[in-house]
Parts: C-alpha cells; structure tokens; sequence
DNA sequence: CGCGAACA
DNA sequence: TGTTCGCGG
C-alpha cells in the first residue's frame, strides 16, 4: 500500500513524550485499518459486540488515543473523501486480493489451520466502522477533518499551513504531497510481533523530514514524486524492476520523469498527471482543529451501552483522557 | 494493539 | 519494579 520509499529515506527514532506539545495530524484510514487487521483474536476474528459489529477500531482508538493526549500531543483525525479516478484500478485490485483472502480464510477454518494472516488480509474498512470512528473521536474531544479527496494530501497540507506539526502515517505517501514531517509506529509499546514466528522485535516510533532527506539526496520534491511513479504508487504500476535505488539513480541521471523514461523507452500512463496530483492535490481549509473536552457520558454510553466495551476498562480511559485534557489546557494556559 | 493479572 | 501472556468485544 502507497509508495514504497521505505530503503531510501532516513528516519530519526523518538519516544511518545517527545510528542509532548505537538499537533498530528491522523491517516484516518490507514491508522484504522492497522487497528482493525491487527486487533485480532488467536483465531483472525476481529473484537466484535454481540450484534457481531466489529469493535477492535475502537479499542485501538480509546487506548492509543488516550496514551497519545495524555503524554501530552494534541491530535486531529483526516477521514479520507472521494479517491481520484487513477486509484480506481488499485482498489478494484484490493478488493479482489481481499475477497481471495476471505476464501482462504473459510478453508483455514474448515480444515483447523491457522488463519491468521488470511483473516488480517481480508480486513475490510466497512461504512459502519467509519461512522463509529468518527462518533467515538468527537466524544473523546478530537477533532475529525474530512478531506475532499486523499486523508494523506489534506493532512500534509495541514501541516505545510502549520496548522499540525506532523502527519502520522505507515505510508510515505503524506512525503510526496509535501508534509514536512512524517511519523511511523506511532505505537505506544515497543515491543511488536513478527508476522512470521512468535519473534519480538523493538519497534520505536520514527520521524522522517522531507527537507532533510531532500537535500540529503540531493533532489527536489517534484523528483522524490517522480522517483515514486516510476517504483509505483496506488496511482499507476511503475517500471518493471525499478526500486526506490534504481528510480534514484535514473532521475539523478536524467534529471526529470520525461528524460528518464526516454532514455530507458518507455512510457508510465498519465505520469504528468499523477505527478501534478502529488504536487497539487485537492484540498480543503474548510476545517477547524480545537482540543474539546471528552464527553464521558457519550463515550460510555456509546461504548458499553451500544458496543458491549466492559464499563471499568472504558470508565478508566476516560479518567485518564479526562485528567490529560485538563493537564494540557492548564500547561497552554501558563504560556498565555 | 493495549490492558491488566500473574509472576519473577 | 519489570516482563510475560491471554483476553478484550
């Protein structure tokens, strides 16, 4: 998913605290979907009420969410709105890699084998879960802002207005539309799980800067972008056996998209097009980001009433959310 | 994933 | 006080 970046950038590792103060901006829907494949039972099955709504976003969302306000960031959701019409080909594409998971899965439990990663690969990010995301997010006080197209391009846009210090993202996508700031693993516990064995690995949150690994490459962001079409991105396929190394090295070489395609014969579709949707996405300023305070009465009513959530458990979060939220006012208070 | 009980 | 592990919904 999204552009594969990945071995050409740098990341500098920082702790949740350092965090402390800073406005994020929220992947709404690459955060959920993290949450929603992987907050999981033994077998793949995902935490459900007992109407068998899916609830494991909203798990995800209380507890790292509250952990996030209460080391003392400020946070705004961006819900994706309309994909552009090049995105179509690769959604269609997801849908099928999903619907063939979900088989593999029913045979994995027929037969007794463990589905785990069938049951991650058929997570479907549903209209419900969307609308039950957005609900618990205002009860918590956190602002959600709906972009008119790409989650990814409106929050980089946040944050080049400076209206939000960083995006927070898996992908690098947000780089290529200009967010000057990204964080990755924006986990609180260090430790994670493999996918493969039972192995544990540290896994430290990670900030990677446009402006330093620009000049650090020595390109512009118009040619971080071009680097991306020709590895790939949900936008178009990109070359065969072309890496981030090697689109690095062609587009040094050649200087720009066009030059670099001569020289090698051939042609990416609608390459000028998607490299004007990462440099000039829609957008909107239509949204306004303000910490509320939580609203205990709705998040419990919401979350034990009509999801089955077990009242201590959500009735601690929300004393915790609570005592951040005042915490961080009485700190902004003492600068003003 | 994150919580919290159990355990060292 | 720190780590492990099963459950949450």
């Amino acid at each position: 998913m999204g552009v594969d970046l990945g071995d050409l950038l740098e990341r500098e590792n920082i702790e949740i605290k350092d965090l402390s103060g800073r406005w994020i901006a929220v992947d709404a829907f690459n955060t959920l979907y993290q949450f929603l494949s992987i907050i999981r039972q033994q077998d793949g099955t995902p935490l459900r009420d007992g109407s068998g709504r899916t609830t494991s976003h909203l798990s995800g969302i209380l507890y790292r969410m509250t952990n996030l306000l209460e080391a003392g960031a400020k946070v705004a959701f961006v819900f994706d709105g309309d994909p552009p019409s090049f995105k179509r080909e690769t959604l269609d594409q997801r849908a099928e890699t999903r619907s063939r998971a979900e088989e593999m899965w029913e045979r994995a439990k027929e037969e007794g084998l463990p589905g785990f990663k069938y049951a991650q690969a058929s997570s479907r990010l549903g209209e419900e879960m969307i609308a039950d995301s957005k609900r618990l997010l205002d009860a918590m006080g956190i602002p959600v802002v709906q972009a008119p197209s790409e989650g990814e391009a409106q929050a980089a846009f946040m944050a080049i207005r400076g209206d939000v210090d960083l995006v927070a993202s898996q992908d690098y996508d947000a780089l290529l539309f200009g967010a000057p700031k990204v964080v990755r693993n924006m986990a609180v516990t260090g430790k994670r799980k493999l996918p493969g064995k039972n192995v544990y690995v540290d896994v430290m949150p990670e900030v990677i800067s446009l402006d330093k690994e620009l000049s650090r490459l020595g390109i512009e962001r118009r040619q971080l972008v071009e680097i991306g079409i020709m590895c790939g991105t949900d936008y178009n396929e990109g070359l065969r056996r072309v890496g981030p190394k090697t689109a690095l090295k062609l587009i040094r070489e050649h200087g720009d998209l066009e030059r670099a395609l001569m020289a090698r014969c051939e042609t990416i579709e609608s390459a000028a097009e998607i490299r004007g949707l990462f440099l000039d996405p829609p957008v909107t300023d239509d949204y306004v980001i303000e910490t509320k305070k939580p609203d205990a009465e709705k998040i419990l009513r919401f979350l034990c009433d009509e999801r089955d959530f077990s009242p201590e458990r959500v009735d601690k979060a929300v004393k915790r959310l609570q005592e951040a939220v005042k915490v961080g006012q009485s700190t902004l208070d003492k600068w003003f």
